[in-house]
RNA sequence: GGAUAGGUGGCAGAGAGGUUAUGCGUGGGACUGCAGAUCCCAUUUACUAGGGUUCAAAUCCCUACCUAUCCUCCA
């Protein structure tokens, strides 16, 4: 397996640090507003590397954080008349809602932040005991230019972030350039207890205090939105190895890249933002899926109303193929395929970069292959095929379930409607098509044959 | 200003020195009572511009121009 590693800067053959075992680590949201759909990409493309990884052997742990304390949530609560806990929780509630409507269900364990504050206090006690981190009266910091590595992950030379930093003014630290650790409180603020008085974390340290307790000082990925390579991810690294003093915090960097919309990046700040909500009351979870999947991963995607019709043309195409296929009880035909062939080429294809692009191509063709022949089909090879799908569709979740439903009473109706064309009253038989298909048949005629599937 | 990606046919988007990408769209045809689905054919030499290297360049080098992202919170 080999992919684009932000660290290195290109296509490296990844090597686990344990053998068969892999941990990962992705930035989740901060909970105090709807999620849009750069949020939607960014999970569900882990979601589907994390399945693949399991699928070929891997064992993943999959630990996500969950930002649930921050001056967003607390702006929010204050907006809303609210409390930040009532805040966090609603949304943090909504987010597990969206992603189980989009299939996103690989996650091992969400770590929330708060839930984590001993462990923060003694990660930036052990920074200031290094040297690293310093008190001022209104915080914490961590001194940016002790940490001579900071800007590797990100490309940039230590001295042209110092120059650049652009810190805010009122905050009493000694250098633009270095990042808070702990807030200390201000009147009304929601408070922890620690050896700097009243307070609470600052974004970059929550990340580094979950993956040492559960992963320990170093581990395999971490993933999340490219938007979050500076400065927080640097932060990390900045924060962890100042610590452990090791040469990597994670080995492997994986970066998502964003969503554009009319080639602008689509940002909270910018407000040119869809909210998956609003995309899944015109198009289906395995459609947006689709949509997010046929593109390389790292590279912004430009999102329309146009792209998610057309991932619809070209997913229903792949589903059309596979309920053909269900419905195929021929016993003897021409048409075979060599499983493992094409399993192997899928898994390679996979493999490399996880190009989901490159495989959706694979199995726009293998489509095409099948509706060449699919009167050529035997029921054996038919369920082969199926298998294939099956697999592909484990970590791309794209082709929905069959939805259940009393065959019988619809075989029943479409034989009379048969009766009633080879009579030829078409008037009656369109009309029962057209009942059908408003309750959400897909109905095809050929010749005398009808063929049927739930859409 | 610095850093990082890029600029490919009507659109979307691969390829990375020599061989048709592909998909969508559009036009035509086959099948069909119609619809749908599917198939076939066509869309007959696309690679930002200018230089260079080479027998050969979309692909390598140089220059210019353009676009996006990051350098503040963001997936």
């Amino acid at each position: 397996m080999r992919f684009y590693d932000t660290l290195s800067g290109s296509i490296i053959e990844f090597r686990p640090m344990h053998k068969n075992r892999i941990n990962i680590f992705v930035c989740g949201p901060t909970v105090y507003d709807d999620f849009h759909i750069g949020h939607a990409r960014t999970y569900i493309f882990f979601d589907t590397i994390v399945k693949f990884m399991r699928s070929i052997g891997y064992s993943v742990f999959y630990l996500q954080n969950i930002t649930d304390i921050d001056d967003k949530i607390i702006k929010r609560a204050s907006e809303e008349n609210t409390t930040p806990e009532y805040i966090a929780d609603k949304y943090f509630k909504e987010y597990l809602r969206i992603m189980s409507e989009l299939g996103v269900d690989s996650v091992n364990y969400y770590a929330k932040a708060t839930l984590y504050i001993d462990e923060i206090i003694s990660q930036i006690k052990r920074m200031i005991d290094k040297g690293y981190a310093y008190e001022t009266s209104d915080g914490v910091y961590f001194e940016v230019k002790k940490f001579k590595d900071y800007g590797q992950l990100s490309k940039q030379n230590l001295d042209n972030i110092i120059e650049n930093a652009r810190g805010i003014l009122n905050e009493d630290k000694k250098n633009p350039e270095d990042f808070v650790l702990w807030k200390k409180m201000k009147p009304g603020e929601p408070y922890w207890e620690s050896p700097w008085g009243k307070g609470r974390p600052g974004w970059h340290i929550e990340d580094t205090a979950i993956t040492e307790t559960y992963f320990g000082d170093e581990y395999d990925i971490h993933g999340g939105g490219s938007d979050l390579i500076f400065p927080h991810h640097e932060a990390e690294i900045a924060q962890m190895r100042s610590i452990s003093n090791k040469k990597y915090l994670a080995h492997y960097w994986i970066h998502t890249g964003m969503i554009n919309i009319n080639s602008e990046k689509m940002s909270k700040s910018l407000k040119n933002y869809i909210t998956i909500k609003d995309v899944l009351k015109d198009y289906t979870p395995n459609e947006l899926r689709f949509a997010v999947l046929n593109a390389n991963f790292n590279k912004s995607i430009e999102f329309s109303r146009d792209s998610l019709n057309e991932a619809r043309e070209a997913l229903s195409r792949i589903i059309n193929t596979y309920r053909k296929l269900e419905n195929i009880e021929l016993e003897n035909g021409d048409y075979k395929i060599d499983y493992n062939y094409i399993i192997k080429k899928y898994i390679d294809i996979m493999s490399d970069n996880f190009d989901t692009r490159s495989l959706i191509k694979e199995i726009m063709g293998l489509v095409a292959e099948i509706n060449k022949n699919i009167d050529n089909i035997d029921k054996k090879t038919a369920l082969n095929i199926l298998k294939i799908f099956d697999y592909i569709n484990s970590f791309m979740n794209i082709i929905p379930r069959k939805r259940s439903i009393d065959a019988s009473t619809i075989n029943a109706i479409l034989n009379i409607r048969s009766m009633l064309r080879s009579e030829k009253r078409y008037d009656l038989s369109d009309y029962i098509r057209k009942e059908l298909e408003a309750s959400g048949l897909h109905i095809e005629d050929k010749n005398n044959e009808t063929q049927w599937w739930i859409e």
